[in-house]
DNA sequence: ATGAAAGCGCTAACAC
DNA sequence: GTGTTAGCGCTTTCAT
């Protein structure tokens, strides 16, 4: 267990040279002779070093590493997580970024207050020198906890009411609309909803573009009903969709999840899609292609907002004013066939 | 972006006592007077100290993180481990231990070259203490470079040829034996099989043990395509499978994205699921309760063995003898409507 | 039970 | 261009 390897000072020795001058050829500052470089960096070599982090961030008072945070609530976290391709999107927008800029990347989940406590901890002790969070639930402790703890922090959408965070987010509203026009062009004459859940400010202005899209084209109060992300609960709003409003022909749904939920109930009540009743998702994600059929949906430029995440972060660490920015994104539709 | 806060010398003279006496505070140490621990405590509160963990880990050389690394290869990477649920599972089990033993688990990627590079890097330099790892191609570079670099690694599922590193996995050959004695017990009569890539030790065990139990019954010979693990190469298979034995009315596929891609060309086919033909997956993941009709499917312990992953690596990083360690599970079949 | 003091391995002034 | 030196904040003997 003892995996105490060569120090500078080892690989000094063996180069002829001191400790200062290993360090500068490690950490490839100018002024040094190439002829010394090559010594030394043989001498690394020889040796098998691999400088320590810790001495070296003590020092620097920085630890090259930013935390990736997930951030929600309840059992099997973990595993709902890793059923959302969407946070696959986000992490690769993000370590692609990171990478290259000598940060290292490392993910957490912050799935219980103990976990939420033990990330926030590891923060302020230094582990990370800043944070990008993802957060799925509406009132979520943690953008608060590293905003008291002082941690430099980007988050993907907008932070609860009065928190100056940086962040980026999707124009939702935007993506509502976008949704609204596509069915009215289609043809639909009675559209309706299965909404995101309400607590969330993105679910309240993807309905609310939904809603102004329709209303600017002369539709009001079309029918929506709360859902709460899941191909279940996208299920059980379609029926009740269907029951209370048998002359729907057009359903906008606000993830993809609850389209294909929405799509099998359809099929179920020999509904056709699109011929009968046309569905769209929101975030192509990658069951809008596996559906039956496949989604017609809102994509959000999720690893590009990642990587802008991750560029303001950067920015704020090379010590960028710190004023919170906010980065604003616009959702394109993709069409395919269910709608 | 001078996050300097408060050290262990200011809480020292906040509480009128030493640095030391703090420190044993802090780190639960008994020996300190009930009296002066809640004074140093209440010190502690006032100046909102947090450790410094670059500082404790130069002394203590450990970082009270291990690594969960999950690696591959290919473009979007992160998105298709994402898009699986099975690695929810790893990190679920893995994460439920190593909490409460006072370990950061942090998540990196591996997925090219430099990144594995990155990866080996962070841990010789003590980023982590040790690494679980979750390897998904063949013939991953990963665990070697790690055994070369000393870290201290519990691997899922079999390190390659000659590598004496410690590991859990699955007793794949009784998995393919489950899938065949449950097909012949519904009374399929020209069963056949989907499998994995056989490059994959796995995978070969996997068809080896379905072969066993037909042999065992006295069926010799049942067809077997190779798959690819996706919903597209299942598909692609159970085509072929039909093509060439159109008589086949049970179907084994290597996991269950390859059983949905097959019940898909089934109906597409006309063929009902399960009365004509029985299919059965593997691994239990999500796609098997969101497949029509759900799967019936082979389930590994996933997170019983990524905690048994962590605890290995824990009793190693405790100095347990260094002899590798292996673990060997037993799959269970969960029945559904697809067989 | 508590304190004093010696480093852990590294970077960054500062001399030369 | 290179070496010397003073810490970074903490744990841990060793005295007391």
């Amino acid at each position: 267990m003892d995996r105490r390897g060569p120090t500078l000072e080892d690989v000094a020795r063996e180069a002829g040279v001191s400790r200062a001058t290993v360090s500068r050829v490690v950490n490839g500052v100018r002024n040094v002779d190439p002829g010394i470089q090559d010594l030394v960096r043989r001498a690394i070599e020889r040796t098998g070093y691999a400088p320590n982090r810790a001495a070296r961030s003590l020092v620097t008072r920085r630890a090259d590493t930013v935390a990736l945070l997930v951030s929600g609530a309840g059992d099997a976290f973990a595993a709902r997580v890793f059923a959302d391709p969407f946070f696959g999107r986000i992490v690769s927008g993000a370590v692609a970024f990171l990478r290259g800029r000598a940060m290292h990347p490392v993910l957490m989940f912050a799935e219980s207050a103990p976990a939420r406590q033990q990330v926030v901890d590891y923060l302020r002790q230094g582990g990370a020198d800043g944070a990008l969070v993802v957060s799925l639930q509406a009132a979520d402790p943690l953008p608060e906890m590293l905003y008291a703890a002082g941690v430099p922090v980007v988050l993907f959408a907008r932070p609860p009411e009065g928190l100056p965070l940086a962040h980026v987010d999707l124009d939702h509203r935007a993506g509502g609309r976008l949704a609204a026009e596509h069915l009215l062009a289609r043809g639909c004459r009675h559209p309706a909803t299965i909404t995101a859940p309400q607590d969330l400010p993105a679910g309240r202005d993807r309905l609310a573009g939904f809603q102004e899209a329709l209303t600017r084209a002369g539709r009001h109060g079309a029918p929506a009903v709360e859902g709460g992300f899941t191909v279940d609960s996208g299920a059980a709003a379609m029926l009740r969709l269907l029951d209370g409003h048998p002359e729907v022909d057009g359903v906008f749904a606000a993830n993809d999840l609850m389209a294909q939920g929405a799509c099998q109930v359809l099929s179920e009540r020999g509904r056709r899609v699109p011929e009968d009743v046309a569905v769209v998702g929101f975030d192509d994600s990658s069951v809008a292609v596996t559906c039956r059929p496949p989604l017609t949906t809102v994509r959000q430029p999720v690893e590009k907002m990642a990587a802008a995440m991750a560029e303001l972060l950067a920015a704020r660490l090379q010590g960028a004013g710190p004023e919170p920015e906010r980065l604003l994104f616009r959702p394109e539709l993709v069409v395919r066939a269910s709608a």
